[in-house]
DNA sequence: TGATATGTTATCTT
DNA sequence: CAAGATAACATATC
């Protein structure tokens, strides 16, 4: 269930072993998790590998690259022999044999090498688009939180016309990308504000401060190599990252805040969990 | 059995 | 048309 940082964690790694590899076979298990003829891709070599919001973007040659989306539990897992380089979802997906009963599609590589698309809900996605295409992708969605075109001036602006919960606003894609459930809990924590307050109710001030924990939290779970739950496959293969053990609120309900010492306390907001202290969240 | 899960998006309503 | 509310997608786990 990769946010942000996992995205981009997944990306650094597989910047460094997919360029230059070959498309020699392509299997799709379940039609849902890829879009378009999968057929094209074999002869097709790769070229780089970039992010953008929670989107992994695989360039390939002939102005065509893999778009894709892991939602809450995608995976892609890079296997050549012992080496196994990749990330997404916490599961046994990451040790077990592969392909796992969750594989949706598998690629096989010149040189022998594979890459796998795990996705055990379907959510997630993979897609074969042009260059105009994934423009046209990209065009629809707002700056991302990384993006020094989101300041404290262009969210304010957009604040002022909202009166949804500040945290399922900072959520909202339409207004700024890659700030998912857990760090948008943690950010607010650090910033002392309540995830319910309306938007529009912030202050200049306030927004500034919001701001620059939402950088902060992003950025360190980028150094960290993002979230990883699930302890039994922390470790394998530096698949898993550290976030985990300097979780701010998210997760941490009944347990005391660090900033003030009270009660972390868990809600529901817009259907997803929300974390936060009732004492200095204000 | 029922609630919950790190994400979007279609659809309906206001 | 814009913003908000809600359900939906599909599966596993506690």
């Amino acid at each position: 269930m990769p946010e942000l940082p996992e995205v981009e964690t997944i990306v650094r790694r597989l910047r460094e072993i997919l360029p230059g590899k070959k498309f020699n076979q392509v299997n799709v298990f379940k039609d849902k998790s890829f879009a378009g003829d999968h057929r094209e891709l074999v002869g097709l070599k790769i070229r780089e590998v970039s992010r953008r919001a929670k989107l992994i973007r695989i360039h390939l040659s002939n102005d065509l690259n893999l778009l894709t989306h892991l939602k809450m539990t995608g995976q892609l897992i890079y296997l050549d022999d012992d080496v196994r380089v990749g990330g997404g979802h916490p599961s046994a997906d990451w040790v077990r044999g592969l392909p796992s009963n969750h594989t949706r599609i598998h690629y096989r590589f010149s040189d022998g090498s594979e890459l796998f698309y795990n996705d055990m809900r379907i959510f997630g996605w993979m897609r074969l688009l042009t260059d105009e295409l994934v423009n046209d992708e990209y065009v629809k969605l707002a700056p991302d939180i990384t993006d020094p075109a989101v300041t404290s001036n262009y969210l304010y602006s957009i604040f002022q016309k909202r009166k949804v919960p500040i945290k399922q606003a900072i959520m909202n894609n339409q207004i700024v990308c890659g700030i998912g459930n857990i760090y948008a809990s943690d950010a607010l924590n650090l910033a002392k504000i309540s995830p319910l307050r309306p938007a529009k109710s912030l202050s200049k001030k306030e927004v500034t401060r919001l701001l620059k924990f939402c950088r902060q939290v992003i950025n360190r779970g980028i150094k960290l190599g993002g979230t990883t739950f699930d302890g039994k496959y922390v470790g394998v293969d530096g698949m898993a990252g550290g976030y985990q053990n300097e979780l701010k609120a998210y997760g941490r309900e009944g347990e005391k805040c660090f900033n003030c010492g009270g009660k972390i306390i868990k809600i529901k907001l817009g259907g997803r969990g929300t974390y936060y202290c009732d004492n200095c969240q204000r």
